[in-house]
RNA sequence: GUGGAUGUAGCUCAGUUGGUUAGAGCAUCGGUUUGUGGUACCGAGGGUCGGGGGUUCAAGUCCCCUCAUUCACCCCA
């Protein structure tokens, strides 16, 4: 078996695996539905293009990518935005406006495997297309915060945090910081919390190459804004400055309109918030667990911009992503994830030959009618089909012996309570169907 | 990509200073004299000890390489 082993990064789902990850589908998908999102698809295998116009040439370390037999550069998908503002882009001009769709399906990315990242790994997306004012990026936290709610989370177990790249703009430009530096600068901004203060003073100095700042104060600038955790404070800052002004008025109508939906408690004002990727362009939000490890469990914001550069029309969105590894470990430290029980809801017990043909057509009768149906397919004894019905996981055992045949009845037998009923066979699926509702109660005499 | 730790049955692990044919528990399958089960008893299958090379009369055990897992860093759409 050794030569045939998974790739690295890449999982195998056993059943019960596979069952846990079916819930987290469920549950996402349950959320979307109920916001009224639709759900879409695109191809896992994308051109090379696709990604490297989005995010430059460097990205291609991070992408699974190959040549294919026709000579094409093409890459698995290491997200689905791209695939995403190209389709939409496509179709924009006809659909009714705001668009919302969400998506999950797997992505790629070719990186040294560790905990909560892997090579291979599902996640939701969900955008709002078409629509530029705050209240639709307060309708995507809110789906983000119902995702999680969905599974029996509270409010207490994560916390969304928000931030603003146009405030980080607005506010780096009054440092004297040159518009096309910006980008570079944020970028030193979110590694604030991680780095030493050696690194973060030479990668600040590489951003501000040829300009007239001072790495040394503005870091320190950068700090001041960044520790800033409520919009009074950002008033203090912002008197005097219209600009800042008018989008502390954005701010409250996302926050007054979150608190309105009722997920207040889920979010919080967090400016170390920038977010690596330089095509966000407003707010920006990222949900954290907050317990121990305080691991991101999804992360989106604004991209206004995006579409029209990958050739679509201009068309304002907004949108997140969450993964299934992080959002897994989380709610099975949480304990939050379902029992898995699948086993068949009636296992049918066949006892000898002259059995066989009658039991078999009640087992087709049970399975159009959508019953989940098991039976043995070789003779056994009593004591040992009875074991295996228990040992499957089935609610009930129905008997087929030489009595019940003869009198043209099925014995049903409850496994947990170990008591049993006869039902004639005429009425097998209603007196099922009454059993599975009622318990086995319902054939008692 | 860099560094540390760890690899023995499906799972959890024993395995002496190197010493016969590598073990246990759980799980799986079969049985305990042919219609009532979760317990008990008996039995079976299942391992090139991650892979390759070396040292030795002898390697699961010591050495080297490699692969994988895992943790940290880098990165994180």
């Amino acid at each position: 078996m050794a030569d045939f082993k998974s790739l690295p990064g890449f999982r195998e789902f056993y059943p019960e695996d596979r069952a846990v990850l079916d819930h987290l589908f469920k549950v996402w998908r349950q959320a979307c539905r109920r916001y009224g999102f639709r759900e879409w698809e695109s191809p896992v295998l994308e051109p090379l293009e696709l990604f490297t116009e989005k995010s430059g040439e460097e990205i291609v370390r991070q992408l699974f990518n190959f040549e294919d037999k026709g000579g094409r550069q093409v890459s698995l998908r290491p997200e689905m935005t791209p695939s995403l503002a190209r389709m939409v882009g496509a179709r924009a001009n006809g659909m009714a406006k705001p668009i919302r769709w969400f998506a999950i399906g797997e992505n790629y990315r070719y990186e040294k495997p560790q905990k909560g990242r892997l090579r291979a790994f599902y996640q939701l997306n969900a955008d709002l297309l078409g629509e530029a004012g705050p209240t639709a990026d307060a309708e995507l936290m809110a789906l983000c915060a119902d995702c999680l709610l969905g599974f029996g989370l509270t409010s207490n177990d994560f916390r969304i945090r928000i931030s603003d790249r146009t405030l980080w703009f607005r506010y780096l430009e009054g440092q004297g910081v040159p518009e096309p530096k910006i980008a570079g600068v944020l970028n030193v901004v979110d590694k604030l919390e991680r780095g030493s203060p050696e690194e973060l003073l030479k990668a600040m100095n590489l951003a501000i190459q040829d300009t007239a700042c001072d790495a040394v104060k503005l870091l320190e600038a950068a700090r001041r804004f960044a520790a800033i955790n409520s919009i009074a404070d950002l008033e203090k800052l912002a008197a005097g400055d219209a600009p800042m002004m008018a989008r502390l008025e954005d701010w409250r109508q996302l926050l007054s309109t979150v608190e309105a939906l009722g997920f207040r408690d889920c979010v919080t004002i967090d400016l170390t918030i920038v977010r690596g990727l330089a095509y966000y362009t407003g707010f920006v939000f990222e949900a954290f667990e907050t317990g121990g490890d305080a691991r991101a469990l999804a992360g989106g914001g604004r991209y206004d911009t995006l579409v029209k550069k990958m050739g679509g029309p201009d068309l304002p969105a907004v949108g997140f992503g969450m993964g299934d590894v992080t959002v897994r470990d989380l709610l099975q430290s949480k304990n939050l994830i379902p029992t898995y029980a699948d086993g068949p809801e009636f296992y049918v017990m066949i006892l000898g030959p002259e059995a066989r043909a009658t039991a078999l057509a009640d087992v087709a009768a049970l399975r159009r009618a959508g019953f989940r149906v098991e039976y043995n397919f070789r003779d056994g004894k009593f004591g040992k089909l009875i074991q295996t019905a228990e040992n499957i996981g089935a609610s009930y055992a129905l008997i087929y012996g030489g009595e019940e045949v003869a009198k043209g009845e099925t014995k049903v037998r409850c496994l947990r309570e170990r008591v049993e009923g006869m039902v004639p066979r005429a009425d097998l699926v209603p007196a099922l169907r009454a059993v599975r509702e009622e318990g086995i109660k319902a054939i008692l005499p």
